[in-house]
DNA sequence: CCAACCATGTAAGCTGTTACATGATTGA
DNA sequence: TCAATCATGTAACAGCTTACATGGTTGG
């Protein structure tokens, strides 16, 4: 997989980013940020312990986040300065057509956290980059189609590939819904 | 990833099953196999040598393709009838929420290499098991934005999940769609 | 003859998973 | 006290990727 739009110096994996911005939008303990993907409807990643601990390890270690002593008994894990700015890095990535037919959750994902920047200046940039890529890649898909692989496939191959247009077409819809429901930055400049 | 729904005891990786469902489409070679991935628009898999060779190279230890001397040349790799079987039995296995929530494009994979079974039977019950994870998986996620946890979520990660609202829609209406679309079976079992 | 393609492979590494293990705290 | 939950960790490995390496064939 690489490491999708990353952009990053640091060598973060996708999990590390999750939680990097799952601690950033609320202290928490690594107990506590398991629980977040064991009650999420997304199945992305592991809620299992092998997963979270190693990935906040290497987090700490690079001084992303740290451990600081929590209200309870415990301690809770924050996001350090050059981790919100690690974070803000990724966010900042404009999507590609590749990045989104490699791994299209993952750009919901990076939109999901793109509140912790709280510049919707960045979220307008990010949804219209998400917009030209999803266009580059329907295209693309149609292109495939019309052409001579698409005259080769089975009925069940273009239906999949019917699918995949459909998806990209409900993407776009929601993109639009999304520019619209969001507060309409100070859009000037 | 685990495997996700395989069923099999081959323990077949995704790739290797897919080769195997490629090689019974039509007999190919390794380096013919590597240009449909580098062709293809979905991204799902490297069309790198260090991914397809050493799959095919357990599939055929595992007697499920063979190499046979081709028309030219080379060689071409066929799928053998234990292959066959474990690729039927790959098909067959129905889908389930989890296996959508997890990874959906599989899902559509699986229903892509489905007529190989030519059997319209098969691909009917595919479609059924299809529609039931699919709905199944679109209630949990407005059961999650009713909830306690939907009520906490911030107007990205909202709108994040709206998506996932929206395509689990999108794919149940193309399931609707290629319902109508297939060759309707001879359904009085 | 040289570039481009055909064809196959290995080595090292990354990411994340399952499975296992441990112990403290809390509430019934 | 006993079960459940909180909390953190390690070991082994699966699956795939990138990068590297090699050689044959074909056509301009």
């Amino acid at each position: 997989m690489g490491r999708g739009a990353t952009g990053q110096e640091w060598g973060l994996t996708t999990l590390g980013l999750a939680l990097l911005a799952l601690v950033n939008a609320q202290p928490r303990s690594g107990y506590a940020l398991r629980k977040v993907f064991e009650d999420s409807p997304v199945g992305r990643f592991s809620s299992s312990p092998g997963s979270i601990y190693p990935a906040l390890k290497k987090l700490e270690s690079l001084g992303l986040v740290e451990s600081r002593p929590g209200p309870g008994v415990g301690s809770e894990l924050h996001a350090t300065r050059s981790g919100r700015r690690a974070l803000l890095a990724w966010l900042a990535v404009p999507v590609t057509a590749t990045d989104y037919d490699r791994d299209p959750d993952l750009c919901f994902l990076r939109f999901a956290f793109l509140d912790a920047a709280a510049d919707s200046d960045l979220t307008l940039r990010y949804l219209e980059s998400f917009q030209s890529a999803v266009k580059e890649s329907l295209s693309r898909l149609r292109a495939f189609l019309r052409g001579s692989e698409g005259a080769a496939l089975t009925l069940h191959g273009r239906l999949a590939v019917e699918h995949g247009i459909a998806a990209r077409e409900a993407a776009l819809r929601w993109a639009r819904h999304a520019l619209e429901t969001l507060p309409t930055a100070a859009s000037g400049k």
